[in-house]
RNA sequence: GCCGGAGUGGCGGAAUUGGCAGACGCAGCAGACUCAAAAUCUGCCGUUGGCAACAACGUAUCGGUUCAAGUCCGAUCUUCGGCACCA
């Protein structure tokens, strides 16, 4: 053999693999299936690192799957529709579509390049036709639920991007993709009924042991489930009941005033006839123009104005102030909250702000507190009752229940649930996306394109040069159109779909991706989903996971699929870092990985990224440690390579009994090898230090080189060693298995079995501790009982050394292990 | 503020159920090979003291439980991430 060169062999390799089409996959109802999934990349046109991860840890679960037995799914596309495209068109004049698909091929390349094993036959583009039909198909199936609706609302704009964005895409008050200031604006908009399911997308988290606990923690907060009492205050000035929310019931006697929203609606009816309506007007002017950064932030002045009209507090009759503030948020509980400072914090501050009496109705259990000696509200969550008329002296969570039990039977208020969680968003002003499937007709209002009619294609021929309207509002002859159901002129809907609705399903469509009759068949969905394992960045926690679930959620009650969760098992993998940060352009930190590639091979460039951090923590760039991976890999060569002649020559079984102890100890290293090795990849996904046990195993080999060894053990190892690198460096091992001898692909192989009885040793070393420290260690045969290993520890010499003397109380045995003498004095 | 991670040599990290802290790799040092270098192979490699045997110390800090703690408990600090005027 000639010394390791990737560039050789992995060409080569991928060419064979591809014509043999060795990773098509096909149902098979006898064997398990196994659904290995990593999130589809947007069509950038360039592999990134992050990439790299993520594709190098799905391969080799796909790969290990497929040599345990399973029938593996293992799948490719991507989530190509969206800005960057419509953004190359503006500024370089091409078409959004031709660039997209310039960039796909430019991707899977590079994926063909890294030597991943997945079924190119099942490859799905959203932004293809033959897919977004069925995207806008769902949308129809959506709609037709009463789950997608067009309403009126104050919603996230971002200026540069020129289009609505959802609650979830605004981080920080920024828009998640360019970074830019997020404002509101009044317009009418497409949303999907994401908080009809509100309930079942926090409680089924429970559903999810195979999900990462922050993970479920963030789309818990997200969700932000309460339970508390919705009540009416009566304003008997305007003849109204006024709703308000609170979790705090049990408080109620507190109240001192009520505080509206700005956006309020009852506010109309108050500045009629109101002395004060001028000033009114200017202030919640001046809230609602605040930006979302100044409104949200709890550091912000909370500021107010009484609007000269009072309201009744049910729960004892004082008649209290009604003020409007810019501190009470308008979509959340009812835009009405009950002012309690001596409760809340907030109130409290507003409260000492515009000298508002306060009324203290709770305090810690046996402690009298002063409203004159506090300099803030008592909000913890114990203590008893004050000033709470017929509930004074109670416990406070028992006084919750029976306040809220007072409002139920005297008819004024309910107990109710509310979310954080608002209803997504899903219109976007833009080109590069699926069409909304709706027409708008002057005499039947909103109607649904026909089935047979979809997909709603996007026009080629757009002008992109344009300000702030989309490009589809511009194209006469996309938006004129006739009303399916009375064949009036009508309009088309302008709007396309958040490119997040394209990947909260394309999963479901890699079961069955040349269905033309339906999204995917059912025997087929459900035979290969929900995903047994996905795989992708901590980035879409709550984004495309909530989505994704929401979207399964529906199928599930549509009777589309039989299971109600998309991924069964979810992996997060950490960033790839430099020098301390996140590669980015502007920082010049970046390491391309095509030149990697190119300098060491995809075998290297896999391996060191599997093996220099666990999955799950961020990974720092290191091309020393690059060429430590190399070296290994090389050094996997060289000794296989001296042992070609041995292996090749050696019978198919041995008797293990005729091996020598050193033998007898290497084939120990092997088995215990294999254990831990698929032990680490199948429950732990600890591929850093499965790849380290392989590496002990090599090192352990190496003391081999050059001496006589049974021949039938060294292909013992030789064919376990390369089958368990194949799912990590499968070129290397391809070829190594063709060089010593095997036959067919190492991928079509059985991932190797580990043998008990080679586990166990004759002889272990145990230690010998005197009040825990360590003070000798000795070998002795395997399976002594307790009196024996105490025995051959108290012989040690320095047993007798550091117990000389001194009494000894006791001594702890533990089988195989250790030996502790207890001694006093 | 609330919620969730993380903190171990010069560096990346290991220690899976409370049982030898630092596996494996990187960097470093030494030896072999070589005219020489590279490559390769072998050995050393937590800190302090000691020629050494060895001893003391050591997993963010302080305290506790235990024969035994990186691991369990309590408090604190640092750091990363999420949510945050959600009533």
């Amino acid at each position: 053999m000639e010394r390791y060169s990737p560039q050789q062999i992995e060409k080569k390799w991928q060419q064979k693999w591809d014509a043999g089409q060795v990773y098509r996959t096909e149902m098979d109802e006898k064997r398990p299936k196994y659904y290995a999934l990593e999130m589809f990349p947007y069509p950038s046109g360039n592999l990134h690192m992050g990439h790299v991860r993520n594709y190098s840890i799905g391969d080799v679960v796909a790969r290990y799957r497929t040599m345990a037995g399973f029938n593996v799914l293992h799948p490719m596309g991507f989530d190509s529709f969206g800005m960057p495209a419509e953004n190359a068109a503006i500024k370089h004049g091409v078409k959004p579509g031709d660039w997209t698909y310039a960039n796909i091929d430019n991707m899977i390349r590079q994926q063909k390049d890294m030597g991943l094993s997945y079924d190119w036959d099942r490859k799905v583009l959203t932004c293809a036709p033959d897919y977004y039909k069925w995207t806008q198909w769902l949308f129809e199936l959506f709609y037709k639920r009463g789950l997608a609706y067009k309403k009126e609302a104050s919603v996230n704009w971002c200026d540069t991007c020129g289009t609505v964005l959802a609650n979830e895409q605004v981080i920080d008050g920024k828009c998640w993709r360019c970074d830019s200031e997020v404002h509101k604006k009044d317009l009418s908009q497409w949303f999907l009924k994401i908080t009809d399911y509100a309930d079942r997308l926090l409680d089924d988290l429970d559903k999810l042991p195979g999900w990462p606990e922050r993970v479920k923690t963030m789309q818990a907060n997200w969700i932000g489930r309460s339970e508390g009492l919705e009540f009416n205050i009566e304003v008997p000035e305007l003849g109204e009941k006024l709703p308000v929310y609170t979790t705090r019931p049990d408080t109620a006697y507190g109240i001192t005033f009520v505080a509206l929203a700005a956006e309020h609606p009852i506010i109309e009816k108050l500045v009629k006839d109101n002395p004060r309506a001028e000033e009114i007007k200017a202030f919640c002017e001046k809230a609602r123009n605040q930006s979302e950064m100044e409104r949200t932030s709890s550091e912000s002045e909370k500021e107010g104005i009484f609007t000269g009209v009072y309201a009744v507090n049910p729960f004892n009759g004082n008649k209290v102030e009604l003020w409007v503030t810019n501190y009470v948020l308008a979509d959340y509980g009812t835009g009405a909250v009950m002012g309690v400072p001596s409760g809340d914090q907030r109130d409290w501050m507003f409260a000492k702000k515009y000298n508002l009496p306060i009324i203290l109705t709770c305090q810690p259990k046996g402690v009298t507190l002063k409203l004159e000696d506090m300099n803030h509200a008592y909000d913890d969550k114990s203590g008893e009752l004050v000033n709470s008329g017929e509930f004074t002296g109670m416990e406070m969570h028992a006084a919750m229940s029976a306040i809220m039990d007072k409002a139920e039977k005297e008819g004024f208020g309910q107990r109710k649930v509310n979310y954080r969680l608002r209803d997504w968003l899903i219109s976007r002003q833009r080109y590069w996306g699926a069409p909304i499937p709706v027409i708008h007709c002057p005499h039947c209002g909103e109607v649904l394109v026909p089935e047979e009619e979809l997909p709603v294609k996007l026009p080629e021929n757009v002008s992109f040069d344009a300000g702030a309207v989309s490009p589809l509002a511009q194209c006469e002859e996309f938006v004129n159109c006739k009303c399916p159901q009375c064949g009036a002129d009508a309009r088309r809907e302008t709007d396309t779909m958040d490119t997040f609705i394209c990947s909260s399903w394309y999963f479901l469509r890699y079961a069955d991706p040349h269905n033309d009759k339906l999204p995917f068949a059912k025997d087929k969905v459900n035979y290969w989903a929900p995903v047994d394992q996905y795989i992708g960045g901590i980035e879409h926690a709550i984004l495309h996971l909530l989505y994704a679930r929401f979207f399964v959620k529906v199928l599930h009650d549509a009777h589309l699929v039989d299971f109600d969760e998309p991924f069964k098992n979810l992996l997060t993998q950490g960033m790839v870092i430099k020098d301390g940060a996140k590669m980015s352009k502007s920082l010049g930190n970046v390491v391309s990985p095509e030149e990697i590639i190119e300098k060491y091979g995809a075998d290297t460039a896999r391996l060191f990224i599997l093996f220099a951090a666990p999955v799950d923590r961020d990974l720092d760039w290191s091309e020393q440690g690059v060429e430590g991976s190399f070296r290994f890999l090389a050094r996997v060569w060289r000794i296989l390579d001296k042992f070609e002649d041995v292996v090749k020559g050696a019978p198919s079984a041995y008797d293990p009994e005729t091996l020598t102890k050193d033998e007898k100890e290497l084939r120990r290293v092997l088995h215990s090898t294999i254990k831990k090795v698929t032990e680490d990849v199948r429950d732990r996904f600890m591929f850093n230090t499965a790849i380290s046990s392989l590496m002990e195993l090599v090192n352990a080999f190496y003391a081999f080189a050059g001496k006589e060894v049974n021949p039938g053990l060294v292909r013992e190892l030789a064919s376990a060693l390369i089958r368990m690198l194949a799912p990590f460096t499968p070129h290397i091992a391809e070829e190594l298995w063709h060089n010593l001898g095997g036959e067919g692909s190492v991928h079509a192989q059985q991932w190797p079995g580990y043998d008990e009885s080679a586990l166990v040793q004759d002889e272990v070393e145990i230690v010998l501790q005197v009040n825990g420290k360590l003070r000798g260690r000795v070998t002795v045969p395997a399976g002594l009982d307790k009196e024996e290993m105490e025995k051959a520890a108290l012989a040690l010499p320095k047993a007798q050394e550091h117990t000389a003397g001194k009494e000894i109380l006791k001594v702890i045995c533990v089988p195989g292990k250790l030996v502790n003498i207890v001694v006093k004095g």
